[in-house]
DNA sequence: TCGCGCCGGCGCG
DNA sequence: TCGCGCCGGCGCG
């Protein structure tokens, strides 16, 4: 226990992935048990054997195993039910922006937009990477992955699942990429729109490189959302359009983000699964 | 002092206009002093009573405090400059939409986007307002204000300035509102985002009524947005394009975010302002 | 009661 | 060193 957290210079640091894996004793945890619980337990004892670790840690702490949960049972899902899709954990933008997980000409499409957009005015087409991309592996051209399901919380299998995107850079054409899913243990007023403002800018991009390529009937890209608890008012809004859609009439008005998941536990995490892996 | 903090069943809760006001001496900071290390010391000086206090009560206070301070300069600016342009305080959208400080036609515009943006498909036209409003009183049809600088930070005068944009609900035609601005103490790679989703979906409503309208030079609209300190990752996140803006060839690519300032005293502000109010 | 919009303190590469 | 993207705890109406 006292093995996860360090002091530099007086100051603790959490060590992230120690202590999940050592307080969830490296196991999974119950299909119904809530993970606000659980997390909250964890910081009691995080906290009452590091009383000067703050909330700040926490909270950095708190969205990390929120994703490793669901990538976890993603994983999992695949297998179990043999489907084509996946979901990946994507790393920060500093590490890797996810258009290069496109194929070289796409992603010079993407390259090209960039280029012509920042000098026309000045201009970027930023946002942060989503959580997690969900891929369909339709054809033979990609790599395929192990069968082995994770059913152990260790730092090898975290860190596995983390760079497991590495395996599609430069691989997927457009249709590989069906959608992407971002995830937040709370929402707030203000916090919620970075989900808006993602979705509805992976979704400018995806009919920019329809456009491009002009694919008459593109499969659509999906983006997805998932909090422990999600209220009316977080419910209304994240149906924010994407923006581009409204400025001229012809389009038909599209939701930033397709539907939102209320996900505490690992049931919950199934169910949304089910919805958002379809083949 | 002990007044700043009241307390219920033991938990502190910290006046917000009476602990800057009392805290500041009811004064304004001199023109060089740094908003940063004013916001410190209060800070230490209210912990130091009250040691319960947490921060996240501290870091909401930093936000009104920040507007209030930047909202009584601007006032200032208004009548030292004898300008027709002025920046007001908005509420939060809960208490007051934007849209409704348009006059009814324009109103009804913007009422019936979202309508028929949300019959169409289930999509909402969401963001929040944004922290100050920029009016052009180019008419006399709009109500004239008070020629009385603030000088003073008081509860009265805070009040005054928050409660300023009722007096033109219902009043602004399409060239009366030019520019709107949000300020944060501090940015963050992902709440920096929430400025450029605001902005851009800002901009694709200002275009919607520019349409139905049909104005063929509208003089455009200003999205602008402050930090006490600003990153050049921080810059360069700001500069994202308005989504609307790309998905078709023919139009020119356009930022969500005109300008970012950098605020952390009174002469910063006045600078800004030189380069937001024009007229 | 709850919705709004506030923001600092992270762990990691 | 710094950039990324994390999120809870507010004061107020």
């Amino acid at each position: 226990m006292s093995s996860v957290v360090e002091y530099k210079n007086g100051k603790p640091t959490i060590k992230n992935v120690e202590t999940f894996c050592s307080l969830t004793n490296f196991a999974l945890p119950r299909s119904d048990t809530s993970f606000r619980e659980l997390f909250k337990e964890i910081d009691k004892k995080v906290k009452g054997e590091h009383p000067k670790v703050t909330q700040g840690a926490l909270n950095n702490c708190h969205g990390d195993w929120y994703e490793w949960l669901i990538a976890i049972q993603a994983w999992n899902y695949r297998i179990k039910y043999q489907k084509r899709q996946l979901m990946l954990l994507l790393p920060n933008i500093s590490r890797a922006d996810l258009a290069s997980l496109y194929v070289e000409g796409l992603n010079n499409h993407l390259v090209d937009l960039r280029l012509k957009v920042e000098k026309s005015n000045n201009v970027k087409l930023i946002t942060s990477n989503p959580d997690f991309v969900i891929l369909d592996i339709d054809e033979d051209k990609l790599p395929s992955l192990d069968e082995e399901p994770i059913t152990q919380v260790t730092p090898q299998n975290i860190r596995y699942l983390e760079e497991c995107y590495k395996h599609f850079i430069g691989k997927c054409n457009f249709n590989n990429i069906v959608g992407y899913f971002s995830v937040k243990t709370s929402l707030r007023p203000d916090r919620r729109l970075q989900l808006a403002h993602e979705g509805s800018l992976l979704k400018a991009l995806y009919v920019h490189l329809q456009t491009r390529d002009w694919i008459i009937e593109p499969i659509g890209l999906k983006y997805y959302a998932a909090s422990q608890s999600v209220t009316k008012a977080d419910r209304e809004g994240l149906q924010t359009v994407a923006t581009h859609s409204i400025t001229n009439v012809q389009s038909i008005p599209q939701a930033a983000v397709d539907h939102v998941f209320s996900i505490d536990n690992i049931n919950e995490i199934e169910s949304a699964l089910s919805e958002i892996i379809i083949y």
